[in-house]
DNA sequence: TGGTGTAATGTTATAATATTACATTTTGAA
DNA sequence: TTCAAAATGTAATATTATAACATTACACCA
């Protein structure tokens, strides 16, 4: 864990915690399964954990699964942007970062008369060794 | 309504058309609420209709919101891929359309040996119009 | 060192979004 | 006309997320 890590609480450790570990992204609920014997009961808590280390940017939501992945980039400066990279065939999820997306969206935008802020963007493919296998 | 219109349903055409009236996105719910005089009375048939007419693309759904619009384009090519402007202040939503979207996060996908089948580009900002009030 | 304000917590209940299961009907092409 | 696929109707239930409210932890500083 990172030294930003000691200013989270307890519950909020708990929950980064599971995620980090995980291999792939995690419903809220199936977060909550895994640490109700580490004192977390609610759907509330978790929550409440997942909102404050989404706004810290050390976890990311992934809108069009409804779930969440710790971020492995320390320091993340996408603490309101997401890029992802999601395999259709084995979920597994990559994320787009040091790029050049929020240049190029802001030109778009601005094609439209839109004053960009900020942006989701999930992309669906097949990963590589996904790719070899089909 | 557009000629291929004439293929659908009459639950498809209901729920297509309360969406086509909207002025913005409209959840399942509330789509559901407003035609339970036409003898819809259950969620299913909303989001059977919503599937159906996301399939042949004459509606999208935004991810980051649970909510779905009807598509504006004669023909709409994004029976797959979506890319939303969608202001922060009033929540009106426009469609990127005919961009080079496609080729250009084929190729960021490619950088990380992803291959790119489809997307969903939801970008938050202002408006032109909320832009000039605040 | 004790007060004070903010953030976090705990708990219960409930809201909002979406799907399963299964029986029936409509439709359209062979 | 018959048959299969698609669409429908209905009830129940699963999944995702928030409201409401009482309480506790903790940093800050007078």
């Amino acid at each position: 864990m990172s030294i930003v890590d000691t200013n989270l609480t307890k519950n909020q450790k708990t929950v980064l915690n599971v995620l980090e570990k995980s291999s792939e992204p995690l419903k809220a609920y199936t977060i909550l399964y895994d640490i109700q014997k580490k004192g977390i009961k609610s759907p509330l808590q978790v929550y409440r954990a997942l909102d404050k280390l989404i706004e810290i940017g050390k976890v990311h939501k992934i809108e069009s699964r409804n779930s969440y992945v710790a971020c492995k980039h320390e320091g993340c400066n996408a603490k309101t942007s997401t890029s992802f990279l999601i395999c259709e065939n084995c979920d597994k999820v990559t994320e787009l970062t040091g790029n050049n997306l929020f240049s190029y969206f802001s030109k778009q935008a601005e094609k439209n008369n839109f004053h960009y802020k900020k942006h989701s963007l999930e992309i669906y493919g097949l990963c590589e060794s996904c790719k070899l296998k089909n």
